[in-house]
DNA sequence: AGGGCTACCTGTACGC
DNA sequence: TGCGTACAGGTAGCCC
């Protein structure tokens, strides 16, 4: 699920419902992730409070109120839920516990991941430290998409590759490139200065306004793909192979490829 | 160094 | 109904 509007939407939520809130421990149900949960984090993180939540493309960090952070990464599956009444479910990995509510972490295919650090520290970890530019940043601009021509690849990889820019995944990229008319599978040194423009007033327009919508959408204490509708409803392109374009409306335009493993949709008529 | 491929894991949808 | 297969929005780590 989650790219970075997803992830946007979750950091909103938590910031709402659990900043200055007291821990009063941490239970770990499972601790079976793409990388075990250190039994540490119950340890050290007792009796502090979540001063800060900030994101770096699909990253989650809780600065607490002592010396550590912790960095989350949802995986495909990874989600949060507040409950006052904790029933334990299929795949609940870590649950933080509160006064008056529990905050779990439930993550069915355990792709996803949660790290204790010292806050120092959590910038230069290996996951955050080579991360691209914010896609919503004045950083990701026509100059640095510029510099970057001369890679191998082509323009769907290069969106994908989060040391290029973070938090683009396999569901915008596909958006980005159907709104900005150009096709996937175009090399990125035959990309136009006028395409380059397109491509980055896209993803960021496409951005802003599915975080929008993800705000919207909360309306209750589960913050998971299935729960939050928001761009799910809008899609243009993505998993509609063999539908009319939305904006070319010519029939069976939309088809889908395979590049690098992942489905790409596009519009074999308007983009080019 | 940079890019491509695979592994990791569970659930679901679909064809037979 | 059951079984086998393909596929799913993630990254890390290996190989070239």
């Amino acid at each position: 699920m989650p790219e970075l509007p997803e992830v946007e939407t979750v950091r909103i939520f938590l910031k709402k419902n659990v900043i200055q809130k007291k821990i009063l421990s941490i239970k770990i149900e499972d601790s079976n992730l793409r990388f075990q949960i250190s039994n540490e984090i119950p340890i050290k993180l007792r009796n502090s409070m979540i001063t800060k939540i900030l994101r770096r493309g699909k990253y989650l960090i809780f600065l607490y109120s002592n010396d550590y952070a912790l960095l989350f990464h949802l995986g495909m599956t990874g989600y949060f839920r507040l409950t006052d009444s904790y029933k334990k479910k299929k795949h609940d990995h870590i649950v933080f516990i509160f006064s008056e509510e529990k905050l779990i972490f439930n993550d069915i295919r355990k792709f996803g991941f949660v790290k204790i650090y010292k806050k120092q520290r959590i910038f230069t970890s290996k996951h955050i430290k080579n991360l691209g530019p914010e896609p919503l940043s004045k950083a990701f601009d026509f100059e640095y998409f510029h510099k970057n021509l001369n890679r191998k690849t082509n323009i769907k990889n290069l969106l994908m590759n989060q040391n290029f820019v973070s938090g683009l995944g396999n569901i915008y990229c596909s958006e980005i490139l159907f709104d900005s008319q150009v096709k996937p599978t175009r090399s990125v040194k035959s990309l136009k200065d006028k395409e380059l423009k397109r491509i980055i007033g896209s993803a960021k327009k496409i951005l802003k306004n599915s975080i929008k919508l993800g705000g919207t959408t909360i309306k209750n204490f589960i913050v998971s793909y299935e729960e939050i509708g928001y761009f799910k409803n809008n899609l243009m392109v993505y998993g509609r192979e063999g539908c009319n374009c939305m904006r070319c409306k010519k029939s069976i335009l939309v088809k889908k490829i395979n590049q690098s493993g992942r489905s790409t949709f596009f519009c074999t008529e308007c983009q080019l």
